[in-house]
DNA sequence: TCAAAAGTGTTAAGTTTACACCCATGA
DNA sequence: TCATGGGTGTAAACTTAACACTTTTGA
């Protein structure tokens, strides 16, 4: 170390996850309820501390690793959250993350030990310290980049149906889609590909399932829904 | 402390600001040639260590007042920078944040002092460390945010002619913008009113000078530019 | 046979874009 | 008097929103 830092303070950093799934038609988070100090038996969210030998990226990937097993998850940065307070053990800045899962993905193993829940996002239960300032602003930013990128997708299966893709995103928007109107923007984007498969799980006629092409949107980038 | 947090690792963290100014019909940045190591000589944001008593926010409110003197300038954060060799001497991260000032508010002398300069974004010098990602990120937040809020005003004097804010609107998107198509959205914002005061430093004939109103705005808070 | 989800087009309303000339003034 | 920036309206193109019925199938 040169003496130019020699006299700075240090800082306690952690990294939350706001993990969101999509599950019977509603936005799910996965959240623990804590058998562990600080706050035992309280809601938070999964975190966990920044370690010398990781950049806060993955940092962020390990937590999420710790909790579901998965790795190649989609997450992007919420923000740093750095009031004195904001964990009354001992202060600890987090940088929030947000994680966008396939609910089918995950492992329930994991979860036990962990005694993580997905819950509802109409149905939060309190959550510790600034954690529901972290949901919100994630939250925020979920619904204006879902609108312009194709980042909904990651919270579905490969193969998904059209009423299950607007379901998704009227769950994100919290409002109503048309039916009609819906199909129209899906059908302008080529990107959004029919299969000839047929998923006959949500009806008896069934439904044809699409899937989205990455490599074909990064070609002409334009979504919108 | 208690004894929970112990054996974590703990780390040096800054703010780095990205400060805009509108000058000449150019947005602009406060940069700094440092006269002071690290990368002594190079140019770089003004940033500084977060300090034990005062929360992120704080710091880059502190940091932005000992170069400009200003308090109440609009920041907002841009994000976390955490990569673990982003600043070669010591591991340190850095929470960015940019503010958007009206450029006839800043005290040269404490800039001078600083060896800071205004520089046009068209014409940034080389930037130490991983701060050209920091503005590019800045950059994009502020054109998607300055189209649906009226943040915009902050870059501008509190008296100001549609030419300059149609200037401003065309430096921020870098694209230049019909006039009368312009004005007619101007017009149905109310909350941007016509004063009985006229400019006449832009052109003979004088133009009129309008003002933001934050309260109108807030009753009705639509805009888009 | 009927309940339940899948699938399909058209029209009106609203929004966005393109475009050109006259005005007022000071030098 | 003329060069310079200030100020103004309309029509076409495009986008968005509203809206209802038929199809298929398994129970």
């Amino acid at each position: 170390m040169t003496s130019f830092y020699k006299k700075k303070d240090r800082f306690y950093v952690a990294v939350d996850c706001i993990i969101f799934g999509f599950y019977q038609g509603e936005l799910n988070l996965l959240l623990l309820k804590r058998t562990f100090e600080p706050a035992k038996g309280e809601w938070s969210l999964m975190g966990g501390f920044l370690e010398k030998e990781e950049s806060i990226d993955q940092a962020a990937k390990r937590v999420l690793y710790e909790l579901t097993g998965l790795d190649n998850v989609y997450m992007d940065q919420v923000g740093i959250f750095g009031e004195i307070n904001r964990d009354p053990g001992e202060r600890v800045l987090s940088a929030a993350f947000y994680a966008l899962m396939n609910i089918d993905d995950y492992d329930s193993e994991l979860a036990k030990i962990h005694n993580a829940h997905w819950v509802k996002i109409t149905e939060l239960p309190p959550l510790i310290f600034d954690h529901p300032e972290m949901v919100n602003k994630a939250l925020d930013i979920l619904q204006r980049k879902a609108a312009t990128e194709p980042i909904g997708f990651k919270l579905l299966p490969n193969l998904f149906t059209l009423t299950q893709l607007q379901a998704l995103y009227e769950a994100i928007y919290g409002e109503t889609l048309d039916k009609r109107n819906f199909r129209k923007r899906v059908a302008e984007m080529d990107f959004i590909e029919k299969t000839d498969e047929i998923d006959k799980s949500g009806s008896r006629r069934g439904a044809f399932l699409y899937k989205f092409n990455g490599k074909a949107y990064r070609k002409d980038p334009k979504f919108k829904l």
